[in-house]
DNA sequence: CCCCATAGTTAAGAAAAACTTAACTAAAGC
DNA sequence: GCTTTAGTTAAGTTTTTCTTAACTATGGGG
């Protein structure tokens, strides 16, 4: 059932703002997003319901009737109130206080070393990091961005892919010896499972490939927070598969080692997660150029780890 | 596909501006005749889409917050200039002029004899009368409302009962003697066939009742023009069934009458016709109320006319 | 002068938006 | 403590809006 008795349809209000502004069905198409077809329709419905011919037509193109510049006068400072309103309301309400939510274990380990940098770069730009395990809706809150693990699917946000995620076994240097096989490591290394939600999908895959040796699965340990898993990993209580991302600086000082050639891609990845309008605040913008920066470092770490392990075999899921 | 990326979708910011006016999804819902229900998801969605909280949510009442204040500021401005556009173009733009399209037959007959006593009245009115046999669509021309003998669903039109049309048989009185039989008038005097297109559903009833006599229909006479058809009766070419309204004052004045006691609703009726916007003018009201008290004679008449004739017999369709 | 391109129109069907219903929550009021 | 009230949400239905395809009528170019 309509909406307020007689009062034509604000679509076709909306298709009329640019049919006159422009006296082009096909332009306001444009502008509008939809075909010309379309806005054909709505101008003869918001004729009809007002019971005015609001443009003469002339085959190839429309002229407004004294009627429809009438009309216009009004309907076109009205839609720009709204997109004033719209405007305004969508504006950073605070433009120098940027508030992120991120995981954790990336929070931590990846990205407080790091602000300073930002911060250097965005003097005017105070930061409140809020560390969570879980998306937000953003509505009851003045959360600005969120740093998530995930397929970047969130319904009523906006998502930007940050970087992609990879999964490589990690253990202590001490727990592995040059020159013993795969198999001599799979056996003497106890294999501690991540428990964490985004980790679900690594188990049936070193499954498989414990099958091959002929080897049970088998963990004493097993760890849902990042951190911990990092800190089980450098005590020496075993191998992990985790993520590159986490892992990958621990690499390169040589802190951990990776005992088992295989990869594989993560079913999650890293994206920067809002609102669209959020997108659009300067201190947003500022933030998503400065990380899609910094995480190059990760993309070109985990280059340099694929070209020093060639023999390196990628498990498919 | 979305008009306007990222821009609100209309109807939840016109839901916004009454949530937002009383303060109250309830009354918003009922000013927009939709249930409460679909305000609530449209501020949400609005919400949403914005990325801003618009209204501080205490069980049982709402409260705007800053930012649902500053943009109720626009949209309520906004929307005022919409209804005072529309209001405008939709306002009269002849208020001293009114077109009115009839069937000629009702034009001629009933409507210009009586339009004296309409003039009388709103003498600050011009009338001008256009007879027509089809229904317009008020999209191309100055017309302002039709009398139109149909089923009153017309698209984009609002349709108003004038009256209910009936149908009976009438033929000269020198045709028949106060003493014969129906089958000896319906042997003796010709039926002269009505083919206009609003009489097609009176051709199978006459030829039941005919039937019922053992009498095939026959008619040496098809006439489609009502103005004709009377002609042909007042010279005593024979009987038809034709509309009350159209032969109610000839009956009355005794010039013509009803051979065959029968009579039936007519398939269509009589209404005025226009689109909605012109049932607001005020000279369209007053000739509304003008021409519904006229009519009252002919309903007046009907009922005379079957209390004169208790005997007769209504045929079903 | 003819053909192609262009902008608008319309009907029919598909997609998206908006709405209703029913069940729910949490507080206010009696 | 129970009933009422206003808002919320999920699922399904209805309505609106859009797309596609075929069409018309004109203008422009070859």
């Amino acid at each position: 059932m309509a909406i307020g008795r007689s009062f034509p349809p604000l679509k076709s209000l909306q298709a009329f703002r640019y049919a006159a502004q422009f006296l082009s069905f096909k332009e306001a198409a444009e502008t509008l997003f939809v075909t010309q077809a379309a806005v054909s329709q709505q101008i003869k419905l918001l004729e009809s319901t007002l019971g005015v011919t609001l443009f003469d037509r002339q085959t190839r193109q429309v002229i407004l009737t004294p009627e429809g510049q009438y009309l216009f006068e009004y309907i076109e400072k009205a839609f720009h109130l709204l997109e004033e309103g719209v405007k305004g309301i969508t504006e950073d309400p605070n433009p120098n206080t940027l508030v992120i939510s991120s995981l954790p274990s990336f929070a931590s380990r990846w990205l407080v070393p790091r602000l300073a940098a930002f911060q250097n770069q965005a003097e005017s730009i105070n930061l409140h990091l809020s560390p969570s395990l879980n998306i937000d809706n953003f509505t009851n809150n003045d959360l600005d961005i969120c740093i998530r693990l995930g397929q970047g699917n969130y319904e009523g946000l906006k998502s930007s892919l940050l970087f992609e995620e990879n999964l490589v076994t990690v253990c202590h240097p001490d727990l592995v010896r040059k020159d013993e096989s795969i198999y001599q490591r799979l056996t003497n290394i106890p294999f501690i499972a991540d428990s964490g939600p985004d980790a679900q999908h690594i188990r049936p895959t070193i499954k498989r490939f414990l099958n091959d040796f002929d080897l049970p699965i088998t963990s004493h340990l097993r760890i849902g927070d990042s951190t911990a898993l990092i800190e089980a990993l450098l005590s020496k209580q075993g191998f992990a598969m985790t993520r590159f991302g986490l892992v990958y600086e621990l690499l390169e000082k040589g802190q951990l080692v990776c005992p088992v050639p295989i990869y594989m891609k993560s079913r999650y990845d890293f994206y920067l997660v809002a609102p669209s309008p959020h997108f659009r605040y300067q201190k947003v913008i500022q933030f998503k150029q400065w990380i899609e920066k910094e995480v190059r470092v990760i993309n070109a770490a985990w280059k340099k780890h694929c070209l020093d392990n060639p023999d390196f075999k990628e498990m498919k899921v």
